[in-house]
RNA sequence: UGCCCGGUCGUCUAAGGGUAGGACAGCGGUUUUUGGUACCGUAUGUGGGGGUUCGAAUCCUCCCCGGGCAACCA
């Protein structure tokens, strides 16, 4: 053992990979499973957000790396918060990021078998009917340093529990009456060992048994019992649950189920937002966002309507890895997958979000010309498109300076720019009104500085994207920052909301932008595919679902990297 | 103050007794008709003390710090 290196041979190295994958690897070579089947296990009682992404690709990536499968598992246990509007924007957001189940089910479709499970329990003197209140059930349970004691109603016989838990069934007692407990250990170090509860009754409709059913299971005994039904051989959640494996095992073992295993990792949190589903309804109830699919929250279907791609999603999970330490993901990360993706997908176009008029004096009077420009550098298959430019345009207010840097590489009075896909300019007059604002900058341009046909020899150091004035179309753009002006708002003092960014959305209701957005728009009506966007030195756009042919509106999904506003501060 | 987890660059994550590596963020360059992209370079880390060992991020031990656990939520 001690002196072999292990790069003797390459072959016998380990390849990097998470605790999972390692369990998992162990479990198929002591033959303890032929394949693997995972679950992703939502409940259904909000939308899913950035961190369920984790856990789907997680559960899925798993089946999908080892051959097995994953199941879709909604956790439906609790019939006052879950709803089916819930159910269908989770299989949506699943499918939209790239996964398919093996089988959509419903932890309701086992109600029958833990009903039956239960009377086992009770069968086996290892449940019993709680007639004491919740408050009663809390004093006896002790503190998680003092030991708990025994409910008097303890000691009833399998046949009287039996008895009492049929007729909580049949509806014979109103809620919170009773409750069925399994029968463990009081004095655990572990408290959810202290006879948890594993019933209750609750008269409530539910989503999918609709009245069929008055007594529900809890998670505890609903979760585990799934799991085992489906032969789910990686049960795979997160942290919190850590304590609850002891239980989770307990059930399966007591019960003689599959033996399905449960392990949990850390889960996602992400900085400048909250992941609490709570706090999100709470964003949403309380209107400081536009719903669930605002673009600003870190909702799947948030980041969809933004302009996220499934890939860059996928990419940002593999990045972050899977552990089991608390984390805080620096957002710049998620940012980084979705320009580099991006990138490489975005069709070039221009769009002057706060105009300022630039007329080139010397250009032929009434004359239109047409310049090519290419759609996408990085993806030569995209080809070009045609621009008419005119000699009077738009640019962007801050790419003029009258009093301009030395650094500063765009126009200012006597500077010259490369206009994108078109001619040089130079600055020769400005045009202010009486507060001092400028209304015109007035240019030379070069004709023998054509883009692609350049004999000028100018060297223009900067480059300025502009739009026609003439052929120019009005669309909305709107621009976000992060949610919340702190980076952990869940760990900060009082209120959340009292740290949501006021300034987080930023509306340019008339941005001027080349005609081709509209051929873009009619294309992607007829086929269906919205295309991402980068608006040249601007960033990644995506239209919004509120867009329409008469009014263009466009989300902004990620800004470009901006060195230049990196060397302002 | 009980039980259970965890602690490696600023942030994540590798290294399974043998050179502490990668990514993002940062900084500095090169290229560039996007101050974008690409490329190159660079700084920063094993919570602390004791052990075991030729050798410790890794094993043992004590301590420190962080998180979870007292819903008829999941």
């Amino acid at each position: 053992m001690s002196g072999t290196k292990k790069t003797e041979n390459p072959s016998e190295e380990r390849a990097p990979r998470n605790f999972l994958e390692e369990i998992i690897d162990n479990d198929l070579a002591e033959g303890r499973h032929k394949t693997i089947l995972t679950r992703f296990p939502p409940e259904p009682n909000g939308y899913l957000h950035i961190g369920h992404a984790k856990s789907i690709t997680v559960n899925f990536g798993l089946g999908q790396k080892y051959g097995g499968a994953t199941n879709l598992r909604f956790d439906d246990t609790n019939p006052i918060t879950e709803d089916t509007e819930y159910v269908d924007s989770i299989k949506q957001d699943v499918q939209w990021l790239g996964y398919q189940w093996k089988e959509e089910l419903y932890a309701s479709d086992y109600f029958e078998n833990l009903f039956e499970f239960a009377i086992k329990l009770i069968r086996d003197g290892l449940a019993y009917v709680d007639d004491s209140t919740s408050e009663e059930i809390a004093a006896l349970k002790g503190t998680p340093t003092r030991p708990g004691s025994d409910s008097p109603f303890r000691t009833r016989t399998p046949d009287e529990n039996e008895d009492l838990f049929r007729r909580m069934r049949a509806g014979e007692f109103p809620d919170g009456s009773r409750i069925l407990r399994a029968k463990i250990d009081m004095s655990s170090p572990n408290m959810l060992m202290r006879d948890p509860v594993i019933y209750r009754i609750k008269h409530a409709h539910h989503h999918r048994t609709g009245d069929q059913w008055c007594i529900y299971p809890t998670y505890d005994f609903a979760h585990g019992q799934s799991d085992a039904i489906e032969n789910i051989t990686h049960s795979i959640c997160t942290l919190e649950f850590m304590s609850h494996r002891e239980l989770y095992n307990w059930f399966i073992e007591k019960l003689e189920l599959f033996p399905s295993r449960q392990y949990e990792f850390a889960r996602l949190n992400l900085s400048y937002t909250i992941m609490s589903k709570r706090k999100l309804l709470q964003l949403v109830n309380e209107k400081h966002v536009d719903g669930w699919d605002d673009p600003r929250m870190p909702t799947i279907s948030g980041l969809r309507r933004r302009g996220y791609t499934p890939k860059s999603i996928q990419e940002f999970c593999a990045r972050i890895g899977v552990a089991k330490r608390d984390n805080l993901i620096d957002v710049s990360l998620l940012e980084f997958c979705a320009r580099e993706d991006l990138n490489k997908i975005a069709l070039r176009r221009m769009v002057v979000f706060d105009p300022v008029k630039l007329v080139i004096t010397n250009w032929p009077k009434g004359k239109v010309e047409m310049l090519e420009s290419e759609n996408n550098p990085e993806d030569a298959t995209t080809g070009e498109r045609s621009i008419a430019f005119n000699g009077t345009i738009y640019i962007e207010r801050d790419d003029f300076m009258e009093d301009a840097p030395k650094k500063y590489f765009r126009l200012s009075p006597g500077a010259s720019v490369r206009l994108k896909s078109a001619y040089i300019i130079t600055c020769e007059d400005v045009v202010k009104d009486d507060s001092g604002t400028v209304t015109e900058i007035r240019c030379v341009y070069h004709p023998d500085s054509r883009s692609g046909s350049d004999t000028s020899g100018i060297k223009a150091k900067g480059t300025l994207h502009w739009v026609s004035t003439e052929h120019a179309i009005e669309v909305e753009v709107r621009d976000y920052d992060r949610l919340f002006r702190v980076e952990n708002p869940a760990e900060e003092e009082g209120d959340f909301l009292d740290y949501v960014n006021p300034d987080s959305l930023t509306v340019f209701p008339k941005a001027y932008a080349e005609p081709a957005l509209i051929d873009d728009a009619n294309e992607a009506a007829a086929s269906g595919k919205i295309p991402h966007y980068q608006f040249m030195r601007k960033g990644y756009y995506y239209a919004d679902t509120s867009s329409t042919s008469d009014k263009l509106v466009f989300n902004q999904t990620v800004g470009l990297r901006d060195t230049w506003a990196k060397m302002n501060k």
